[in-house]
DNA sequence: GGTTCACATGAACAAGCGTTCAGGTATAGA
DNA sequence: TCTATACCTGAACGCTTGTTCATGTGAACC
């Protein structure tokens, strides 16, 4: 027998659960593997959680609060638009490099009935984000003239795909500062942009 | 009993076993439901595949190397860089729309242990085909120089990215020339660039 | 009508899974 | 030492799933 305190062990199956989720997906990962994984019996997993269902559920939602809350804290403080995005790129990079696994079950895990609408309602947030700092960029002249609603879904778009890059790919490693450069400047030399 | 040409079973296999393999995924798909979708009986499906990993394989392969060698035909015949970038996003934009279904599963599965490795490769060879044309453009000064391996990456990531988030969600839908204008122009004015 | 062949069926089997539960064990206080 | 409490165990059950196979059916040719 393996006697620990509740916490501890509850604490153990989410890490545990977290890791396996995110390597074979929810189908395919199982409480017996969990359960070894976190050094404790099938049983003894379901003294903590009432199901499978509930322990992914668990996972998901403290996860996704904890990341939401701390992406809206430092959102509002920034002097100019370009210090705001560049500063929402920056949390988003770091908070991607630190919960690299969840991103990889987020995603894979898109089209599970629990969560959908959370997850979407989340990026929606997100993106509207952007846009009020784009709409501010334009109205201080930092930014062109252009479609708001349309940019902040190409650089929402771009910021996940730049970090599902990551997640999958080792040999991808973007900093905030080259994101800065690439979403501000553009590609084209000066002379030749519109 | 419902007869057709084997031909024709095949075909409606493989339609079916796409709807549902990327509406739930490898795990939760399952053999009963592919058949029902496809009008055929459970033991049909296995005169036609030998297993469920096959089936899933036979899918994968023959819709990557479809979708590979449309991508290559077209790439080399533009006359500047700004433009073959500018061809390189159309095509994959269409391509997107085109396999919605295909995109979601690809993007679940990429766990998956049959696989990983082709699609990684593919992935590396668009980076490349970008760098190539980053390059290109450098040169004839259409493009400001920067790291054309950095700027590579985060191209194909946002790339992703976007037709992930149109796959994902409805309510985003990103053309060529939107693309276009982001990533050739960014953000800021044109005084305010580096 | 008889024969052959390609195509189709779905009950049955075995393996794996989530979940339960009757019981076991360490610790702390009386 | 006894009891109460909190924590833990893993065999067993029932259900779902991938896969097989003995059998059935229609069409084409003799």
């Amino acid at each position: 027998m393996n006697k620990r305190s509740g916490i501890e062990s509850k604490k153990k199956i989410i890490d545990a659960a977290m890791a396996v989720f995110s390597t074979k997906g929810y189908a395919k990962a199982n409480i017996r593997e969990i359960a070894k994984a976190a050094g404790i019996s099938v049983g003894g997993v379901y003294l903590y959680f009432r199901n499978k269902e509930e322990l992914y559920k668990s996972l998901i939602n403290s996860k996704m609060h904890y990341i939401g809350s701390r992406l809206e804290i430092t959102a509002g403080s920034a002097e100019s638009a370009t210090e705001a995005l560049s500063d929402f790129f920056k949390l988003h990079l770091e908070n991607a490099l630190k919960h690299k696994e969840f991103i990889l079950l987020h995603i894979r895990e898109h089209g599970f009935a629990f969560g959908v609408n959370e997850k979407r309602q989340f990026f929606r947030k997100q993106r509207t984000l952007i846009e009020n700092i784009i709409q501010r960029g334009m109205r201080s002249g930092e930014f062109r003239k252009c479609n708001a609603d349309h940019m902040a879904k190409m650089i929402m778009g771009s910021l996940r795909g730049i970090i599902l890059s990551m997640a999958l790919d080792d040999d991808v490693h973007i900093t905030p500062k080259m994101l800065n450069e690439f979403v501000f400047n553009g590609l084209l030399t000066a002379g030749k942009r519109d």
